[in-house]
DNA sequence: CGGGCATCTGACCGATCGGTCAGGCATGCT
DNA sequence: AGCATGCCTGACCGATCGGTCAGATGCCCG
């Protein structure tokens, strides 16, 4: 036997996840997959029961955070209060996660559409609504849209970079980024 | 004979700018495109050599004006000048071609690694560059590449919004978030 | 009226897709 | 030694991919 199984699922993940940045999703075969592991296509598909279900396990904890996320902002005080908490939510969740919110955001439609998380499908608006501080002013959304894709689909160019320095930096420019709420 | 070859042609591009902007290239079909137009897949091939030159063809007048805004960068007189430039030249080229904004960054690389862009390749880096006021801070840096990213990937969505309300607001956004040259 | 042209279609091509399955190989246990 | 199990592969499946082509249809012009 060559590496052990708990390797090669985590090499798959890993290489699925590479190439679903790169291409997306439906971009990226299970072909290309198997070639970067270097094992068959069948390989692949003994560890993982579909193509969906490698998406499936590579979003799952990033996206169980975003539901907490969803839920600490839901029980702010206030406007001012759920704007800092989706700041510093989402940029941590952003950095504990880059590699996965490079792709995250560009397959929310898919994912969202049906099980197993159909049931979450409002949170980026919700998470979008927070940035904004809930100002139905156009300008506070364009910025609070610009600055949730922008640090999600970044993220993952910045895998070298310590987060003692990444997560500083995001939250600097989410500050001076934001329309702050009066 | 149903409708005027012109018609067609800008159908078929429209809609594969929708479908690009959602699946990325690599993840539409031509088939996907044909029935959003109305038309067998014969057809788009009839209008187009071959489903790269739809690409080509959509994303052809926003990377000439993405090489204008380089040589205009590139002829400033200093850091600041240039990050200026920049940051008006980009977000005006976003919010005129909005609908392509949103797939063409997904794209860059498979764009520019052959012809007839592969020339084109180290703009987006130059401009990255430019937005960060050439600092080499690495704050600097994550702020450009979140706020080139976030108005590429979200312009799309505010189709709606008149350019009088999104250029101003963009404008203000990428003002305040960008590390001032000093 | 007939020819030429533009536009279009369905059938078809080879290639690749996602996925299945029989079988091979190595390991561990009795 | 033989059996069970885990891990893997190549061959194969039906479906779809990008693209080609012969032929149909309608319009225009001489």
């Amino acid at each position: 036997m060559t590496r052990a199984a708990p390797e090669r699922h985590d090499d798959i993940l890993a290489a699925a996840g590479r190439r679903f940045a790169q291409s997306g999703y439906r971009g990226t075969s299970l072909q290309e997959i198997a070639a970067d592991v270097g094992c068959s296509k069948a390989a692949v598909l003994y560890h993982f029961a579909d193509k969906r279900a490698i998406l499936a396990e590579l979003v799952a904890r990033p996206i169980d955070q975003l539901r907490e996320l969803d839920e600490r902002i839901a029980a702010a005080s206030s406007p001012a209060e759920a704007q800092r908490v989706a700041a510093e939510g989402f940029v941590d969740l952003a950095v504990q996660f880059r590699r996965e919110t490079a792709f995250l955001r560009g397959e929310f439609p898919g994912l969202f559409q049906q099980p197993p998380f159909s049931h979450l499908q409002h949170i980026p608006d919700r998470l979008a609504r927070a940035f904004a501080g809930h100002s139905d002013h156009p300008a506070a959304r364009v910025a609070a849209l610009v600055i949730l894709a922008g640090i999600a689909e970044t993220c993952g160019e910045f895998i070298d970079l310590p987060e003692a320095e990444l997560r500083p930096a995001l939250l600097a420019l989410v500050r001076r980024a934001l329309e702050p709420v009066n």
